[in-house]
DNA sequence: CCGGCAGTGGGTAACGTTTTTCAAATGTGT
DNA sequence: ACACATTTGAAAAACGTTACCCACTGCCGG
C-alpha cells in the first residue's frame, strides 16, 4: 500500500527507500544511473519507483545536483521560424532525457534579463538563447552562471558557444537569384540597427552587409538601394513604399525577412503593380506561411531544425564538460525559389 | 564588499541578512511582503538587497512555499493564434509578480503528461492549460496537485477553472455570413474526432456541430456537407478535393481553422477555381496570416488576447484561493469579413 | 597473516528558502 | 505598578535531493 508522506502527497525518495528497503542514497543512486548500485539493488529500487509512481523533484535537485532541464528562450513566438529551433532542440533534449521548458517572447534588454534569470532561479541546466538582443556584457554574465548556447546571433565569445547562419551567403543566394532573372535594380528593406554591437553580431546587419557584398560582386554597385525600417509587417510596409516613390523604381525587392515580404507585397497591391510581373520579391526564413498557395514567395531556408539541434548538442556537451573550449557553428542557408520570384510565361 | 557566499558564488538570503545584519527571517519577510517587518527594517534590507543583487533562489522556494512562476502548456507554437493568448497571459502575470515559463509543443497524450508533470515537478505555483487533448482523468489528477486553468476545451469539471471560445456561436456568424452573401451550398471541413470525450469537449468538434446547427436554422439542412479531416493544412487541401468532387460542389466552404483554409485555397486553385469569384471560402481564429495581403481571409477572431488574460487572472485568484468553487467563463467571438468572400464588382 | 583495493551500501551534512515557534520588547488599560 | 495583548525579531525545523565520506565485505599479492 503507497503510503505517501506528510502534507504534500507527494511520493518522496524517502517514501520510495522505506518500501524498498533500502536506503534513500541508494535509491538515488539508481535514479540517477551512477556508480555503485549493484543489479539486484537497481531491480528492488526500481520496482519500487514503479509501484510508488515516484518522480524525482526537480526543484529539490535544483538545490544540489542537476535540474535534467533546459531553458530555451525566444524572442517572439509568432515567427514560426523559431519554432523549427524549438523542434529540433526538443528533440535531442529529450531523447537526453532532459526537460524543456521556454520563457515567453521577449522584447528588448530588460524583458530578456528577466527570462534569462529566471532560468537560473530555477537551476536549470543549461540554457539556449535564440537571436537575443542583449548586450554581449549581460550574455557572457548569464554563460558564468550556466551552460549557455546562443542561436541566430554571429558574435563570437569565449564563454558561451553559438550557432548561427550564415547570412552573409544568405544574402547572396537571393541577390544572386534575382541578378540571374536579369534583374538590375534590386532594392534591400533592413532593419535599422545603430547599436555597435548589433551591427556586427545581430543577422538583419549581417544580411544587409551581404546584400551589398553580392551587389558589388555582381557589378550592381550603382543599384544598390536599402530602405531602413523594421523587420515587422509594417515595417516591410513602409520601406516597400519608400522604395516605390523612388525615382528609379526597383524590380525587385529583397526584404530581410519573410514577414518583411508580407509588408511589402500589401504596398505593392496597393499601388496597383503585380508580383512578379511588375516587381519581384524574396523574403528570409521560409517560414511557414511562405508555402501559402496564394502567397507562395522565395525565400530562404535556414535549416531551423538543425539549428536546434546543433544547440542541443552542444548544450549538452557541455553540462558534460564545462572547461571545454567554445565552438561556433555556421550553417549554410538554401534558396528556396517560388512564385514571387517567378519568370511569367508570355 | 559582496561576498557572496561558498562554491556557485550566487547572492543568498544569508549573505543579504550578514549584510544587513538581520536575521535570515527577516529578509525572508521583506522579500514577500510578509507581515511581521518594521518600515525601518524593510528599508535596512532593501538596501542590503539592492547592494549585493540578490534575487531569490526559485528552486529552492519551491522545496518550502511558492515558486511565483506560472506554467503555460501550448499545444502546438506554430498557430499563431496561441501567440495572443501568450501575451495576454504574460501581461497579467508578471504584472502580478509572476514568471511565466512554457512547455513545449506537445502533441498526444504522452507528451502532455511529461509537460505537466515536468511543472508539477518544478513546483509550479499554478498551470494554464491551452487546448489540451489529454483525458478528463488527467487533467483532474494535474489539477488535484496544482490550481489549473484549461483555455479553450469546453469541458467543465469542479476541480479547474476553464476559459474558452464560444465555438457554437462563432460556426453561427461564418453560415450567417455566408448565407447572407446569397449562398445556399455552404460546407464545411472538420477536424474528425473519435473519442466520446473530446466530442463534447473539443473546440473542433463544437465548431462542427455549431455549423450543422446553424445550417438548420436557415433552412439550409439539405445543403450540410462535412468532409472529415485533421486541422492541418493538408488536412484542408484533402478537405477540399473532396468537397470539390461532389456532385453538387459547394459555393461556399467553411473551414474549422485558418490553417485549414490554407489548405483549401491550395486545392482551390490547383483545381482552376477563383475565390471569392467560383467559391468563397472562410476560416477561424483570425490568424496573423489571415490578414496578410495577398490571403485577406474571412475569419473569426477568438480575443486570444483575452482569452490569455481571463486565464491568468482565474489562476491567480485559485492560488489565492484554493477552494473556491470553479469557475467557467465563455467568450463570444466575432466576425471579421475579407476578401475570400466578399461580393465581387461586376 | 597483513595491507591494500575494488565493489557495495549507508549516514550525514549541505543546498537556499519558508514556516513555525518562541522570546523579548513595547504598548495599554486598570 | 501590574496583568495582558501586540509587535518585532530571531533561532530552529522543515522541504526533497545529492555529494561526500566512511564502513564493510571479499579477494589478491606479498
Amino acid at each position: 500500500m503507497p503510503k505517501p508522506s506528510a502534507r504534500t502527497g507527494r511520493v518522496t525518495i524517502v517514501d520510495v527507500a522505506q518500501h524498498a528497503e533500502v536506503s534513500t542514497t541508494a535509491v538515488s543512486k539508481v535514479v540517477r544511473n551512477a556508480y555503485g548500485a549493484s543489479p539486484e539493488m537497481q531491480a528492488k529500487v526500481r520496482k519500487a519507483i514503479a509501484e510508488l509512481g515516484y518522480r524525482p523533484h526537480a526543484a529539490a535537485r535544483g538545490l544540489r545536483g542537476q535540474t535534467y532541464s533546459i531553458g530555451v528562450m525566444l524572442p517572439n513566438i509568432r515567427n514560426p521560424f523559431f519554432a523549427d529551433i524549438i523542434d529540433g532542440a526538443t528533440e535531442v533534449l529529450e531523447d537526453a532525457g532532459y526537460q524543456v521548458l521556454m520563457g515567453p517572447g521577449c522584447n528588448g534588454e530588460a524583458e530578456e534579463a528577466r527570462v534569462t534569470e529566471t532560468m537560473i532561479d530555477h537551476s536549470m541546466d543549461g540554457v539556449i538563447l535564440i537571436a537575443p538582443v542583449s548586450s554581449r556584457q549581460h550574455l557572457e554574465h548569464v554563460a558564468r552562471s550556466v551552460p549557455t548556447v546562443i542561436v541566430g546571433r554571429h558574435g563570437r565569445s569565449s564563454s558561451y558557444d553559438s550557432v548561427a547562419d550564415d547570412d552573409l551567403s544568405g544574402a547572396a543566394l537571393v541577390v544572386n537569384h534575382l541578378a540571374d532573372l536579369g534583374h538590375r535594380r534590386i532594392a534591400h528593406i533592413e532593419h535599422l540597427e545603430t547599436d555597435p554591437d548589433h551591427i556586427v553580431e545581430m543577422p538583419n546587419a549581417v544580411r544587409a552587409d551581404g546584400y551589398r557584398q553580392a551587389m558589388r560582386a555582381r557589378r550592381l554597385d550603382e543599384h544598390i538601394d536599402v530602405a531602413s525600417t523594421t523587420y515587422t509587417q509594417e515595417g516591410g510596409y513602409l520601406g516597400a513604399q519608400q522604395l516605390l516613390a523612388r525615382l528609379h523604381q526597383p524590380t525587385a525587392i529583397f526584404a530581410g525577412a519573410d514577414i518583411v515580404a508580407m509588408g511589402a507585397l500589401e504596398a505593392i497591391a496597393e499601388a496597383g503593380l503585380t508580383v512578379p510581373g511588375d516587381i519581384a520579391v524574396a523574403g528570409y526564413d521560409n517560414t511557414m506561411f511562405a508555402g501559402f498557395a496564394p502567397v507562395s514567395l522565395t525565400t530562404v531556408d535556414q535549416r531551423g531544425r538543425q539549428m536546434g539541434s546543433t544547440a542541443a548538442r552542444l548544450v549538452l556537451d557541455r553540462i558534460a564538460q564545462p572547461r571545454r573550449p567554445a565552438s561556433h557553428m555556421k550553417l549554410a542557408p538554401t534558396l528556396i525559389a517560388r512564385r514571387t520570384t517567378a519568370v511569367l510565361p508570355h
